[in-house]
RNA sequence: GGCGGCAUAGCCAAGUGGUAAGGCAGCGGUCUGCAAAACCGCUAUUCACCAGUUCGAAUCUGGUUGCCGCCUCCA
């Protein structure tokens, strides 16, 4: 079975075929560190890290390039308006990037490479270009000139024509065209800047891909992929640059993924409702947010709320309930299982699901399934499970954690998973557990004298906290509702 | 103005020619002192609307309506 990709190029599923056999080699545009990140970027990284580690699994070599952005008009505007320098601001938020994404369970790629540190690769390029006949100098600034590759456009479906007619642009005298970009921008004062042949300057936006992507995947690679924004201007650029310097295809797959918009509002500065994920980390759990991002295909839009939100938390509560349940019957422990060398008919049904340009929303459907049937099995045999039936439990359990294993959830054992839930519940409706405890305590002592009354009366009471209880064979566990 | 996308149950959502996954919520049941959790059953003869192609369409074609994105270095 091939794997379908969905190419931006061709608006088409694709079988993928790589270059090299056996290889993937893709390159996902990163941030611009300039602010801390938000939800958009979340769903941009989540995705691509859910992409290599199914290649992965699926038995490919992967080489996995990140990039950040770190010399940017956005990082020196941020600088003057801040009094701090650009390089300090980069190297803040390269690490709070760094703090987020580790936080939800984001792999590193590997190679994640800064713009500061190809400026030889990124000039070599440009001087290519200019020998090519694809840009040309004037002043300090160095553009590409669109009109010289003709088939500017083929990745967005514009026409150099037809954008002239409405577009907003620009005018500078100096562009030959209004849609030539900069590869080299002259600094002034006090910005970063670097020697050149064409003066003082810094990278224009576009070329540090086509400039990093070459060095260190080559001229033409498997994969690039980034957010849907980014097909127009940013990845139109780079296949003008690349495949004018190189003169062939640049990437074979262009892979986006589709925004978030908040309460049905795209994120915008003007709505001032940019989410950023340390912010969402503080109402929820990691895997939650995974989870939601994941229950949705990659290329469509998503709405996040609250209630989307709660309903992604309820999903995962009641997978790691599973997992805690299995453990608890059959004494398996939280992380054995996993076996790849052993699939099931869950697993299977998985893997056609992500084959299916990794369509993680039928993905989720097919793993809700497998803990259905295994509550199931365990409810139908709750007196004495049969070893035969123990060794299929075993093998959906196992089934289970391997597709946690690619969508990036189930890293905890359920019993730290709610604990660390609990306390988040705590902590945001400021509730102190020992009096919790005191009354379930007391509730127990009602119920050993069977004085129900006062045992529902507890009940009662702590459900008005939003405390639920539960009466296990073990004794009474309570948790707190969303 | 140009280009592109989307419209599936109360809500979220998968499904690109073969007769509607899954989740949340709701109702009924099993279990339970009562609950909770879990499980079972029910909840779209129908996929925005109209026409067409086809033995057969949510899925293809044309049109209509509505929503959205990009063309502003916003993932």
């Amino acid at each position: 079975m091939t794997i379908r990709v969905y190419n931006t190029l061709s608006r088409k599923k694709e079988d993928f075929n790589p270059i090299e056999p056996g290889k993937v080699k893709m390159y996902v545009c990163g941030p611009t560190v300039y602010d801390y990140c938000h939800i958009g970027h979340a769903r941009s990284v989540v995705t691509f890290d859910v992409i290599a580690r199914y290649f992965r699994y699926r038995g490919f070599e992967v080489t996995y390039v990140r990039n950040f952005t770190d010399v940017d008009d956005k990082i020196i505007r941020r600088a003057n308006e801040t009094g701090v320098d650009s390089r300090e601001i980069s190297e803040k938020f390269i690490r709070e990037f760094y703090n987020d994404m580790d936080a939800l369970n984001v792999g590193r790629a590997d190679f994640e490479p800064k713009v500061t540190e190809y400026i030889e690769e990124i000039k070599d390029f440009v001087l290519k270009l200019i020998e090519k006949g694809n840009a040309y100098q004037t002043d300090g600034d160095v553009y590409y000139s669109v009109e010289s590759f003709k088939e500017y456009g083929k990745l967005s479906g514009r026409k150099l024509e037809d954008m002239e007619a409405g577009a907003r642009v620009d005018i500078d005298e100096r562009k030959h065209n209004p849609f030539d970009f900069a590869l080299w921008k002259s600094s002034k004062p006090g910005e970063p800047a670097w020697d050149s042949p064409w003066g003082k300057g810094r990278p224009g936006w576009h070329i540090e891909c086509s400039a990093m992507s070459s060095k260190l995947l080559g001229e033409t690679f498997d994969i690039h992929g980034g957010g849907k924004d980014l097909i127009f201007p940013h990845h139109e650029n780079e296949i003008a640059q690349s495949e004018g310097a190189y003169e062939k295809p640049f990437a074979r797959y262009w892979m986006h993924n589709g925004f978030i918009n908040i309460n049905q509002e795209k994120m915008s500065k003007s709505l001032g409702n940019f989410l950023m994920i340390k912010d969402v980390l503080k109402s929820y759990h990691p895997e939650t947010i995974r989870v939601f991002l994941l229950s949705n295909h990659y290329r469509s839009p998503i709405d996040f709320t609250d209630k989307a939100m709660d309903e992604a938390s309820s999903g995962l509560d009641k997978i790691y309930a599973l997992l805690e349940r299995v453990e608890t019957v059959t004494g398996m422990s939280p992380n054995e299982g996993g076996d790849p060398g052993k699939s099931g008919e869950y697993w299977n049904r998985f893997t056609e699901a992500m084959d299916d340009d990794f369509n993680t929303a039928k993905a989720i459907g097919v793993l809700f399934d497998a803990v259905r049937n295994i509550n199931r099995t365990l409810d139908e045999n709750s007196e004495r499970l049969s070893d035969a039936l123990k060794n299929t439990v075993h093998s959906e359990r196992s089934d289970i954690v391997k597709m946690g294993r690619i969508l990036g959830i189930f890293t905890e054992s359920p019993k730290v998973y709610f604990e660390k839930k609990k306390r988040q519940g705590l902590e945001e409706k400021s509730i102190d557990p020992a009096g919790i405890d005191q009354l379930v305590r007391e509730r127990s002592e009602a119920r050993k004298a069977k004085n129900w009354a006062r045992a529902d009366e507890i009940r009662k009471q702590l459900e008005e906290m939003n405390i639920v209880l539960e009466d296990r064979p073990e004794g009474t566990v309570w948790r707190i509702e969303n």
